[in-house]
Parts: structure tokens; C-alpha cells; sequence
DNA sequence: AACCAGGAGACAT
DNA sequence: ATGTCTCATGGT
């Protein structure tokens, strides 16, 4: 589909005027020590992300479904305390014991199935590494294939975790757009606007996402215009 | 006390 | 293709 430039315009404008507000939001990696120097890929400025950073991630991107990051959080340090926050830890851990790690981050017992399934699958791929080296839309249709992971979540794990240049459409992102009267459509619509408005690296594109989380978190929405 | 968080899947129409 | 229902916590 085409845009026109003014509205390719205003979708830099929405980017440009949130970042001038919130700046950056540094959300992922979450395990990185304060001051370490980030690593890039070569030509494509997205961080390199450990396996076992890049798991957490993944594992944040479902249990963050439809809840509070706070209350994923709460989830991933139950995993964290009980030892449990890594692949095989995972696929191998008591039923049981990671739905109760996962009580906080609200539908446990979906979640602790769905994320079991998840690590089990990459284990079956051969691991991070190997999904590392998938090209974007193969990788894409790949984690579109397991359960638990939609379009939402596939593009966050492609951007956070696999340091893909995807820019992640959620809920917000559509009533902002609504609001702005810009295009809305289907996700991989709205997905497009903001490719062809803005070129940018997923760091970019993720801190994108991010501002627009954080302006309806804050709740300055209400009062937002551009 | 209702409302809503950084959704996805199964199923019906 | 599009709509509706389930899933089932914690903070405000």
C-alpha cells in the first residue's frame, strides 16, 4: 500500500514530538550492567543480544501479554529467584511450579504452558543462535508458527530481542493513530506506514513503540495533540 | 469497586 | 475476513 508524504510526514512529526517529551525509554535489554557499552550488528545498528538476554526477552514479551510490565516483571524475578529463567530450566521445569512463578503475570496457567511450548521449540530449532541467523521474515513466520506468540509478540522479539528493524503495533499505537486521524487498517497497514515513514534501526523503532506505551501509561494522552 | 494493563487462540458467523 | 469469548493478577 501507498502513503502520501504528508501523512508520512505526520508519522515523523508523532515520532520526532514524543521523543523531544519522553527521549529514549531503554526498555530491553533488561540484564545489561549499568555503563556496559551496547553492541551492533554491522550495517544494521541493532544491538547483539546475549542468548541467555535474548530468552528473557522472549520470555517478557508473553508474559507481558495483555498485563502490566510491572506485574511480568514480578513473574520473571519468581523465575529468576527460582532459578528457573533459562531455556532448558523451562522446557524441563515442573508444570506446576512455573505456574505458580508466573501467578502475577496474570492467565499463569496459559502462560507457563505456552512459554514451556516456546522453549521447547527453540531448543528444537537448535537454540537462539540458530533462530539468530534466520532472515527477518523467515524468522518472522517462525515464531508467528509457535502458540503463544502473535503478531505483537513475534515483532517485539524481532526487535528487542533479535535486533530486527520492525517497528511493534499495539493497541495504543491504534488509537493513537485514530486519534491523529492518521491511517488505520490492518497491523501489517499501520506496520507499513511507519516502515515507509521512518527509516530507522530497531533501537529506534523500538523506543518508538515505547514513547507511545508511555504516553498512554502516563496518561498525558488525554491532553496530547500534535 | 470498577477498570484496565506493552494479547492470543478457539470458535462462530 | 470479522466479531466474541476465555484466560483469571494487582494496582489505582
Amino acid at each position: 500500500m501507498i502513503f502520501d508524504s504528508k501523512t508520512k510526514q505526520k508519522v515523523r512529526k508523532l515520532n520526532h514530538t514524543l521523543y523531544m517529551i519522553y527521549g529514549s525509554q531503554g526498555w530491553w535489554p533488561t540484564t545489561r550492567e549499568p555503563g556496559e557499552k551496547p553492541v551492533y550488528y554491522p550495517g544494521r545498528e541493532g544491538r547483539i543480544v546475549s542468548y541467555h538476554e535474548a530468552f528473557e526477552i522472549i520470555t517478557g514479551s508473553v508474559l507481558t501479554q495483555n498485563t502490566s510490565w510491572s506485574n511480568a516483571e514480578k513473574a520473571i524475578m519468581n523465575l529468576s529467584g527460582l532459578n528457573m529463567l533459562g531455556i532448558k530450566k523451562i522446557a524441563k521445569g515442573d508444570d506446576g511450579l512455573l505456574a505458580s512463578a508466573i501467578i502475577p503475570a496474570r492467565y499463569y496457567n496459559q502462560k507457563s504452558a505456552r512459554l514451556k511450548q516456546i522453549a521447547e521449540n527453540i531448543i528444537k530449532e537448535g537454540g537462539i543462535k540458530t533462530l539468530r541467523s534466520f532472515p527477518t521474515e523467515t524468522l518472522r513466520k517462525l515464531l508467528l508458527s509457535w502458540t503463544g506468540i502473535g503478531q505483537e509478540t513475534a515483532d517485539s522479539i524481532l526487535c528487542y530481542a533479535f535486533s530486527r528493524d520492525i517497528f511493534v503495533v499495539d493497541t495504543y499505537t491504534r488509537r493513537l493513530f485514530h486519534k491523529l486521524n492518521l491511517p488505520s487498517g490492518t497491523y501489517e497497514e499501520i506496520q507499513n506506514l511507519v516502515h515507509q515513514s521512518i527509516k530507522a534501526s530497531p533501537a529506534e523503532y523500538g523506543d518508538f513503540h515505547a514513547r507511545i506505551v508511555k504516553l498512554y501509561s502516563t496518561g498525558d494522552v488525554k491532553t496530547f495533540s500534535l
